[in-house]
DNA sequence: GAATTAGGTTGCGAATCACTACTTAATGCG
DNA sequence: CGCATTAAGTAGTGATTCGCAACCTAATTC
């Protein structure tokens, strides 16, 4: 039978909650375009070419999760404005990432719109991981381990405190 | 009718065709699977709980798309070996965010295993955006432009290649 | 008060998902 | 060899979901 139960129990990693969230068929993309700035849900019917049904499920699910508020405008109460909540705008590095793999290894046609600093209008880095110390790492470059057999380092104490 | 046709044209991002290639249900499971050193279909299965036919699916899927390679291992020839190429392995960032993601957003439980630098042991910092000269920026601190609004910096040229 | 607009809901056929059982091919072993 | 076992994958069968079109409802506009 089709029941759908939770994709793995969520003891050992998170993927599987955040899969339940946003794992869906279109999720990632009506975020993306809430990230671009729409608001709407004509805007992101019109620009995703996405079913109505689907886009109420969807949005419905979003809001349910708490990755998009939903709020009825003051000036005209038909529109419903969906907006990313701070739990929401989190995914954005996610969002980049993938986007940024999509752009390397898919069709290799440079996204637009593109995320810039403001300060300078020069486009981000790519996403990557780091060490706590700032340094890139590449896959030779770490390990797994179980989370409890990390030794916290013993922070160098601000003077301050210290003192 | 529900015929699949692509997510939608890849003329402004690749999302969508990132999407395609591991956008669907388990596929991520699978990725993260094989990064924590999963390699056998029996593995997946076992672990993840998966129907089969679906996992043969993705396994298929993800094969096709060049994230995962096949090979039968030559000891035992029943034996088949699924692993990351470069291409899966980039994809890494992008796990990584959306699992820190749902960590700090979703059941809040810390993900056991975790990654760590080699060097010295220590968990890698939250995947996030940087600016080219490499500080961090948040939401407010960069907007999207039209790719081809964005002049490069004249780069401080090499004093060697300028002389 | 009729038309329009925004945001949905309903119905229905096609595709996908998931569970179980079966198949195939390569090894292991007596 | 001959038979059990293992690894990987396929087939059959329902439940669920997707996608399209049409319809509905409330708020606004003319």
């Amino acid at each position: 039978m089709g029941l759908r139960e939770p994709l793995l129990d969520t003891a050992c990693c998170s993927l599987p909650s955040a899969l339940e969230a946003i794992g869906e068929r279109w999720s990632f993309l009506i975020l993306r375009a809430a990230f671009n700035g729409l608001h709407h849900f004509e805007e992101f019917q019109s620009e995703l070419g996405i079913a109505r049904n689907i886009l109420a499920n969807r949005l419905g699910r979003l809001v349910e999760n708490g990755i998009l508020a939903r709020t009825p405008l003051p000036g005209d109460r038909r529109k419903i404005e969906y907006r990313l909540t701070e739990k929401g705008a989190e995914l954005l590095p996610t969002i980049i990432a993938l986007r940024q793999w999509g752009e390397r290894w898919g069709s290799g046609v440079p996204s637009t719109p593109v995320l810039v600093d403001k300060r300078d209008n020069q486009p981000i880095t790519r996403v990557s991981i780091h060490a706590h110390d700032g340094r890139e790492l590449g896959l030779m470059d770490m390990c797994w381990m179980h989370a409890e057999d990390v030794k916290p380092l013993e922070s160098p104490v601000h003077p301050a405190i210290a003192a």
